[in-house]
RNA sequence: GGCGCUAUCGUCUAGUGGUUAGGACGGGGCCCUCUCAAGGCCCAGGCAGGAGUUCAAUUCUCCUUAGCGCUACCA
C-alpha cells in the first residue's frame, strides 16, 4: 500500500504547477489503494502566510480531490531535531561554527563546487562539545563521504538511474544556528517518519535528491521510491511567477473563470504525461486507470497563454468537452451556482431541458450567466446582429401574428411551433428562414444559438408568446 | 563558473535503426444547416545544428547550441 505525500510550502498561492504534482501524488495513491498525505512543508516561519494556506486549501477543495492525513511541519520540529542529533550521533554530522555567509565573497568565482568549511569538518569531538557547551552558535552540517569513487545514486521512476560523485556534493546543512531544521532535513525525516514510499515531486528537486539519499541512509535502512515530475513553464521559457506571469499561475484563477474541475484536472495531467494511446478527453476515474510513471514525459511542458488570451486554448476546449458531455444531471448544481451568482433564478422545471438545449455553444460555466441569461431572465440585451433580424421586411408584424396564433394553441411543442410557424410563412409568402431567425432574435435577443423550434421550449410556452408580441 | 536534466508541428504529445513521422489544440477550407456552436471530412505545419556508427539515423554515440534546475543557515 503506497503512501504518497504532497508538501507544498505555504508561501504564495496554490501555483498550478503544484497543484499537478498533488494530482500525480493522488493519482498515484488511489489507483494503488494508497494513502494520500497532505503535509505542511511550513519551516520557513518568515515567509509562511496564512492567506497561502488558506489559498492551498482552496484550489484543492475545487479540484475536489481528497487526502487521508495532514500534518504540519512546525508541529513536528522535535522529531527534526532528533533525527538530526541522530545523524550527529553516528557520526555522520558535524557541528560548523563559522558564521553565516563569512566567506559568501570566497565561494563566488570558484571553479568547483564549495565543500565545506575548511577546518570544522575535522574538528575534533572534544573542542566541538566545549565550543557548542560554551553556547557559540554552529550549523550542524552532514558529512558528506569523501574521495574519488564515492558515489550516490538512486532510481528515479521517470528519469531512470541517477549517478553522482559525492564529490560534487557539499556538506548541506541539517540545522541552522538558531536550531530550526532545514528543508532537507526536515522533509527526509518526515519522509522517514510518516513511511512514505514513493515521493512524487518537481523536477526541480532532483538534484536535491542525492542530499536525500544521503540522509535517508543515514536514518534507516530503506529508502524510498522518487519520481520527478517535468516543470511547467511560460511560453517565454521561464518558470510562472505571479510577479512575472499574472494570474494564470494561479488555480483559483482558472476556478474563477468557470472551469469545471474534472476538465481542469484533466487539462493539468496532459502537461508532462500521456496515456500514448490518442486520449484527451478523460474522466477522472479514467485518469487514475491510465496513470503511470512511464507516460510520465522527461522535458518541461509550456502552459500557453498570452496577453490576448491568458487561458491555455486547449484547457478551454477541455472544458468545453467535459461540459457538453458529462451527465448533464451533475452539471447542473455548478450551473445553478453561477446563475445565483449573477443574480438569476435557476429553478423551472426545464432547467436541465434548458442547460442540455443551450451547454453545446458554451466553453465555461460563465457562459450560462452571460450568453445564456435570456433563458434565465426577463431582461436581456438586444443585439445588433438581432435587431438586423427583426428588421427584415414583414418580420415584425409576422412575429406578433406567430404569438397570437401560438397563444390560440393548447399544444406547444417544437413540431406544433414548427408547424404553426411555417404555415404562417406559407400564407404571408416569406422564407420560413424570415421567421425563424426573427424567432431566435425576437426570444433570445440574439442572432445565433440552438435551433429556433428549441429555444421555443427552452423558453417556455407563456415567455416565448410574450416575447414574440412585443416585438 | 561547476554539476545535472532536457531537446519531434506555434502549443500539448505518440512513435520507430527502414513509417507518406501519428493524434489533439489553435489556424485555413468543405460538408451538415433556420443562425451560431457542436459534429464529420480535408489542408498547411515538425524530428535544434554538426560529426560518427550503419546498407540505412528523427531513433544509437559524441560535440555544439539552447532552455531549465541545483550549486543558501529558501523551500
Amino acid at each position: 500500500m503506497p503512501r504518497v505525500r504532497f508538501a507544498p510550502s505555504p508561501t504564495g498561492y496554490l501555483h498550478i504547477g503544484s497543484a499537478r504534482t498533488f494530482i500525480f501524488n493522488w493519482l498515484y495513491a488511489r489507483k494503488n489503494n494508497g494513502t494520500m498525505i497532505l503535509r505542511l512543508d511550513d519551516t520557513d516561519v518568515e515567509r509562511n502566510t496564512q492567506v497561502s494556506i488558506d489559498s492551498i486549501f482552496d484550489g484543492l477543495h475545487w479540484l475536489g480531490l481528497n487526502w487521508d492525513e495532514y500534518y504540519r511541519q512546525s508541529e513536528r520540529l522535535a522529531l527534526h531535531k532528533e533525527m538530526a542529533y541522530a545523524i550527529f550521533a553516528k557520526g555522520l554530522a558535524y557541528r560548523d561554527f563559522t558564521p553565516a555567509h563569512a566567506d559568501e565573497e570566497e565561494r563566488e568565482g570558484e571553479a568547483g563546487p564549495w565543500l565545506f568549511n575548511a577546518g570544522m569538518r575535522e574538528l575534533s569531538a572534544e573542542e566541538s562539545d566545549r565550543r557548542a557547551a560554551a553556547g557559540e552558535p554552529f550549523v550542524l552540517r552532514f558529512r558528506v563521504p569523501r574521495g574519488e569513487n564515492r558515489a550516490v545514486k538512486f532510481k528515479d521512476s521517470v528519469f531512470g538511474d541517477q549517478y553522482k560523485k559525492a564529490d560534487e556534493i557539499e556538506d548541506f546543512a541539517l540545522l541552522r544556528s538558531n536550531g530550526m531544521p532545514t528543508y532537507h532535513m526536515a522533509s527526509c525525516a518526515d519522509d522517514v517518519d510518516l513511511r512514505i514510499d514513493h515521493i512524487i515531486r518537481g523536477q526541480d528537486h532532483l538534484t536535491n535528491t542525492f542530499k536525500h539519499v544521503l540522509i535517508f541512509e543515514a536514518l534507516s535502512e530503506t529508502k524510498p521510491k522518487f519520481a520527478h515530475l517535468p516543470l511547467l513553464i511560460a511560453p517565454d521559457g521561464a518558470k510562472l511567477s505571479k510577479r512575472k506571469h499574472g494570474p494564470v499561475v494561479s488555480v483559483t484563477t482558472y476556478r474563477d473563470a468557470g472551469f469545471l474541475p474534472q476538465a481542469y484536472i484533466n487539462f493539468l495531467c496532459l502537461l508532462g504525461w500521456s496515456p500514448k494511446n490518442n486520449r484527451e478527453q478523460m474522466s477522472i476515474a479514467e485518469l487514475m486507470e491510465a496513470f503511470s510513471f512511464s507516460g510520465v514525459n522527461r522535458s518541461n511542458a509550456v502552459v500557453n497563454f498570452s496577453d490576448e488570451d491568458p487561458i491555455d486554448p486547449k484547457a478551454q476546449w477541455l472544458n468545453g468537452q467535459h461540459l457538453r458531455s458529462m451527465p448533464v444531471n451533475d452539471l447542473l448544481p455548478a450551473v445553478r451556482a453561477v446563475l445565483e451568482a449573477a443574480g438569476l433564478s435557476a429553478d423551472e422545471p426545464s432547467f436541465a431541458f434548458v442547460v442540455d438545449t443551450i451547454r453545446a455553444r458554451y466553453t465555461t460555466l460563465h457562459d450560462f450567466a452571460t450568453k445564456g441569461r435570456p433563458y434565465f431572465a426577463d431582461d436581456y440585451p438586444m443585439e445588433p446582429a438581432a435587431a438586423e433580424r427583426l428588421d427584415e421586411p414583414q418580420a415584425r408584424e409576422l412575429l406578433r401574428e406567430l404569438g397570437v396564433r401560438l397563444q390560440a394553441q393548447t399544444e406547444f411543442t417544437e413540431a406544433s411551433v414548427e408547424k404553426t410557424l411555417r404555415d404562417l410563412a406559407a400564407e404571408a409568402g416569406v422564407k420560413p428562414g424570415i421567421l425563424i431567425n426573427g424567432s431566435r432574435a425576437a426570444l433570445t435577443g440574439q442572432a445565433v444559438g440552438p435551433s429556433a423550434f428549441h429555444v421555443f421550449t427552452a423558453i417556455g410556452r407563456d415567455r416565448s408568446i410574450a416575447r414574440l408580441k412585443m416585438v
